[in-house]
DNA sequence: TACCAGGTAAAAA
DNA sequence: TTTTTACATGGT
């Protein structure tokens, strides 16, 4: 057995146990968050390793224990290329005061970020991995989209198996690209929604389609629009997407019926509203907006 | 049993 | 051009 171990530092606050328990809550297969230790299968250029995160600091001294095991040996390349994804998942570059003191006259937001101080939200280590996810849950419910995605994780993502236990990372389009329909059908998915999949999927393999350089582009709403093109993928997909897989924190699904009841919940007194009033209420939190949208749904899952 | 869930594209009007 | 419909699974 092969393993590397190395601590990285985080931008303060940071509240690493309060951040690892929402990341992994819909206990999905692919993430676990237990004892205060974070563990994810991940895949590197040529393997797929397993890490485990823990917390050696605290919140205002934010600092990280990272372990990389794997039956074999890792390259020096390969290595090298997970402590910038770590920094990604954790979003730990991601200086919290400047949001904190821009929407500090919203009484409910500051109320909220009091409770959640140091509460950062992740990002998918692909972009890819973010239009998956969020083209599994168009339409249905989470719980029903977990069960769908938990399959197609154990079913066509490289897995590592360490301690005897097997751990399985997201597939790539390139595991997905040569699935027939039906064996994606067969995960619970609609044909549409398996189409929609597969089609991704060879279109990045083909190189027709370049996610890299859409997380290059500096106007989120640009991003959104490239994304809005690829068939599957309408203005919920690729606002989500944008959020969950680039960490563009001004992007906010506001489309989402979940997320709509959640902010009408705080500032409309629970009576019905539509995206464009989510929007509109969403505008005082500016670039934020779609890390405050974050807040209010964590906060909304705690009853806070 | 029927209906709704963190929507979307395609058909019908 | 605008409105309606089919679609997948899991919970109520």
């Amino acid at each position: 057995m092969y393993y590397s171990t190395f601590n990285i530092t985080a931008l303060a606050p940071f509240d690493f146990d309060l951040s690892s328990r929402i990341f992994s809550e819909g206990a999905k297969q692919i993430r676990k968050y237990e004892n205060n230790h974070f563990w994810q299968a991940l895949r590197t250029k040529e393997d797929t390793v397993l890490l485990m995160v823990e917390s050696v600091g605290e919140v205002k001294k934010p600092e990280l224990q990272v372990r990389i095991e794997s039956p074999q040996e890792v390259s020096p390349e390969a290595l090298n290329s997970i402590p910038p994804l770590v920094h990604k998942m954790f979003n730990l570059s991601l200086d919290l005061n400047p949001f904190y003191n821009e929407v500090k006259e919203d009484k409910v937001l500051n109320s909220i970020i009091k409770q959640l101080y140091g509460l950062k939200n992740p990002t998918t280590p692909t972009l890819f991995e973010a239009l998956l996810d969020s083209i599994v849950e168009q339409q249905i419910s989470l719980k029903a989209a977990h069960t769908i995605e938990n399959r197609l994780i154990k079913g066509f993502g490289s897995s590592v198996k360490m301690y005897g236990k097997t751990y399985h990372a997201y597939p790539t389009p390139e595991e997905l690209s040569t699935l027939e329909l039906q064996q994606l059908r067969d995960c619970g998915l609609s044909f549409r929604k398996a189409e929609y999949i597969r089609d991704l999927s060879l279109n990045i393999v083909n190189q027709e389609l370049d996610l890299e350089s859409l997380g290059k582009m500096k106007n989120t709403t640009d991003i959104v629009e490239q994304l809005c093109e690829i068939r599957g993928i309408g203005i919920w997909t690729a606002e989500l997407s944008a959020l969950r897989g680039l960490g563009r924190l001004d992007a906010i699904p506001a489309d989402d019926v979940s997320l709509q009841r959640i902010i009408s919940h705080y500032y409309r007194d629970d009576e019905k509203i539509n995206a464009e009033e989510a929007r509109e209420i969403a505008k005082k939190w500016g670039k934020w907006a779609g890390l405050a949208a974050y807040y209010l749904v964590v906060a909304d899952l705690m009853s806070l």
